[in-house]
DNA sequence: TAGTGGTCTAGACCACCAC
DNA sequence: TGGTGGTCTAGACCACTAC
């Protein structure tokens, strides 16, 4: 009955059916951040199970980290959590400790195109909305970045006034689009500066490239997100754990 | 009584004393991967908690990566388990299919020094032992690499039988030191190769190089080597995942 | 068939938070 | 003070493995 907990392989223990029932509640958009979800109690209630096994369902969301509990209060939806800026790989040139060092967004295009090959068999789709930036650190350009997200999942992205795209796109996905980004995955790699890039970079043609492939998924699973972005290959450092 | 479970803070949960006791009776080399460590009902009655909290202290292991549950047999320690070698990054030169790719390591040095700057910072003593090789693929040299392990928790490494140094070292590590790896880092960065290395690794000096830093740490994160790898730029690809 | 982990129940009491 | 999550119990039955 309840959302397809009742719906699911039968087979399956009761706690997985219930963990993929609120799953696909929440990336429905039933809750928000701000409100928790029903009690544990009430969920037992609901669904007919006892609370343990509504614990060991919501256990199974919090480890994926997208549930939070909050003792006393109750369990709420995270937003875009993690920590996603390619920004932080790139060593600040002027590590002086003088300058702060404000980063800043300049966006350089904003369209609905056909999709690169590469982008295309990330997403599953070429129908994208492309965005360019150039991102800098105190007026010195560190990072150049293509964009590709799907048209079909962020309808009218391209409309958006401009002072709303922020630095940050995760949590505009989110808040704009319903979209949560859940994990992704990078391909680092070498390359050299063709002009474009070059130019922008204020480099030379064919100085060598630090060069970062990303593709990002939503809560089901799905690719919502491929970009590449370059930055001199000076400097770069990119920190990763393995566990 | 029991192994720190009873002498452990006794504000602290049954579950949190129950799973530190576990882990350091499993750091203590107590268990090896073929035999399962003690039933869930004989802990149970052991530590004098019921079942429901010896599974709780023991899917924190799990979770963990430290041990493995087989249903109808018993639980068991995992050994070192994670994907560590580098040389998936670099791409095999014959991608054509055709050849194999037998891939070989060939000792090149190992002796007790003093740690350089760098690993002596991230290992926290400068009394080591470093090993240096060359990984190769099908006769292509692909890897060359400097490892640094702290002499205190490797003692007797140097007079290992050279044969006994297969390519895979943190078996070796496991099985003849007890120091079972559990996590790492790593860090990527782009430099040029200097002599020695593009000698090695039959290139030229300045040509663009791909390096990876890599910090690996133990049970009870404590870290037990450093090594810094390097290979040509071109062609190389990192891959992470992010959650 | 005996023993293991896997699922699930129906409670209890505690720590914490918001009102 | 009432409701929330956090810990813990003492069982039950099931699925699976090893012998």
């Amino acid at each position: 009955m309840i959302d397809g907990f009742a719906a699911g392989d039968m087979r399956l223990p009761a706690y997985i059916r219930l963990r993929d029932s609120l799953s696909s509640r929440i990336a429905r958009g039933e809750w928000t951040p701000e409100t928790p979800i029903p009690s544990e109690g009430r969920l037992a209630r609901e669904f007919k199970v006892s609370v343990g096994t509504v614990r060991k369902a919501v256990d199974g969301l919090v480890d994926e980290g997208l549930l939070e509990r909050r003792q006393g209060s109750g369990t709420y939806l995270r937003g875009p959590s993690f920590n996603a800026t390619l920004f932080r790989f790139f060593a600040m040139r002027e590590s002086d400790g003088s300058a702060p060092s404000i980063p800043s967004s300049q966006l350089i295009l904003r369209s609905a195109v056909k999709a690169p090959q590469a982008a295309a068999a990330a997403l599953g789709t070429d129908e994208v909305i492309k965005i360019v930036r150039l991102r800098s650190l105190s007026d010195q350009p560190v990072l150049f970045e293509e964009i590709y997200i799907p048209t079909a999942r962020f309808e009218g992205f391209e409309t958006l006034p401009e002072p709303a795209l922020g630095p940050l796109l995760y949590p505009l996905y989110f808040e704009h689009f319903g979209v949560l980004v859940k994990r992704a995955t990078d391909e680092v790699s070498f390359g050299t500066a063709n002009e474009t890039v070059a130019q922008q970079l204020r480099i030379q043609p064919g100085d060598p490239l630090a060069i970062i492939e990303r593709t990002a998924f939503d809560i089901e699973d799905t690719p919502i997100e491929w970009r590449i972005a370059s930055g001199s290959a000076l400097g770069f450092r990119y920190r990763s754990e393995i566990n």
